[in-house]
DNA sequence: ATGGTTGTTCCACAA
C-alpha cells in the first residue's frame, strides 16, 4: 500500500501538476495540505474517492484514496476556525491528515496557537495508542525535527519551525512511541528536504527543510517497508514549494 | 541585515 503526503500549496492551482503526479507516482492514498478552497467546491478527481475539509483563501486537508474513505473527524482542536485537521478510516487503517499551524511570527498569538495544537495532536495520539488502534499521521507538521533536518540550522534559530518549544512537541510525539519514518529508515540523511522556499533561489541552492512527514503507530511501523521523498514535482513548472513524501506499507 | 516569490483576493496577508 503506498501512501503519499503533499502540500500543494492550492489544488486549483496545482490541478494539472497534481494529476500528471497521481498518474506517474500511481499512490493509492494521498493526503494533501494547503487545498486553499471551500470544501464544496473541492474539483472532481475523477475515480478517486475523496474527504475534503476545507476553507475560503486558507488551510484546508483532504484525503484521496483509490477505495472507500469514510470521515471520522475534522476537529481535532475544539472550535479551530482554521481547517486543519481530517481523521478518517480506510480499510482498517486511522489515517490523520494535519497542517500544523506555521506559527511565525512567534512575538504574537500564533505561535502559542502551534504549540496548543501540537499538545491536542499529542492528546488525541495517546487516545488512540492506548485504545491501539493503527493508525498514521501524516502532513505539513511546519517542524524542523534537528539540524540535519535544514540546510542552514543558524538561519532557523527563533523560527517557530525550529523553536525549541516545537522541536519538544515533536519528541514528545515520537517517545509516545510513533516512529518517524524517513527518519526510521534513514538515520543521518542529510538533504532530506520536503520544501524549498519559492524566494532567494531556494529550490536552486538546494536551501530546503524537512517538514512533511509520516508518524507511524507501532502497528503500522511494523508493516514499514519505506520512505522516500520524490523530489521531481518540485523542480516542474508551477510547482508547490512543497514536494510529496511518499511512504509504503506492507498490505 | 535585507530581499527574494507565490496564491488568493481585492490589496494585504500568509507562507
Amino acid at each position: 500500500m503506498k501512501l503519499a503526503t503533499f502540500n500543494v500549496n492550492s489544488v486549483r492551482a496545482r490541478l494539472p501538476n497534481l494529476m500528471e503526479w497521481l498518474d506517474t507516482a500511481q499512490p493509492d492514498v494521498v493526503l494533501l495540505q494547503e487545498i486553499k478552497v471551500e470544501t464544496g467546491g473541492f474539483p472532481q478527481m475523477g475515480d478517486w474517492h475523496c474527504a475534503v475539509h476545507g476553507q475560503k483563501t486558507y488551510n484546508g486537508v483532504a484525503i484521496l484514496s483509490k477505495t472507500p474513505v469514510e470521515i471520522i473527524s475534522t476537529s481535532l482542536v475544539p472550535d479551530d476556525p482554521q481547517a486543519r485537521y481530517l481523521e478518517a478510516r480506510i480499510g482498517g487503517v486511522t489515517v490523520i491528515d494535519v497542517y500544523v499551524p506555521n506559527g511565525n511570527p512567534v512575538e504574537n498569538e500564533k505561535f502559542p496557537y502551534k504549540l496548543r495544537w501540537l499538545e491536542a495532536l499529542y492528546e488525541r495520539a495517546k487516545v488512540l495508542l492506548h485504545e491501539e488502534t493503527p493508525f498514521l499521521i501524516g502532513g505539513d507538521f511546519n517542524i524542523i525535527p534537528q539540524a540535519v533536518d535544514c540546510h542552514n540550522p543558524t538561519a532557523w534559530e527563533g523560527d517557530a519551525l525550529y523553536r525549541p518549544e516545537t522541536r519538544a512537541k515533536w519528541h514528545q510525539l515520537c517517545h509516545l512511541g510513533l516512529a518517524d519514518a524517513f527518519r526510521a529508515l534513514h538515520p543521518n540523511e542529510a538533504h532530506a528536504y520536503t520544501f524549498w522556499d519559492y524566494q532567494a533561489g531556494a529550490w536552486q541552492r538546494d536551501n530546503g527543510i524537512r517538514i512533511d512527514h509520516f508518524l507511524l503507530s507501532p502497528q503500522i511501523a511494523d508493516r514499514l517497508v519505506s520512505c522516500t521523498i520524490d523530489k521531481a514535482p518540485r523542480g516542474k513548472d508551477k510547482a508547490s514549494d512543497h514536494t510529496p513524501l511518499i511512504l509504503e506499507i506492507e498490505p
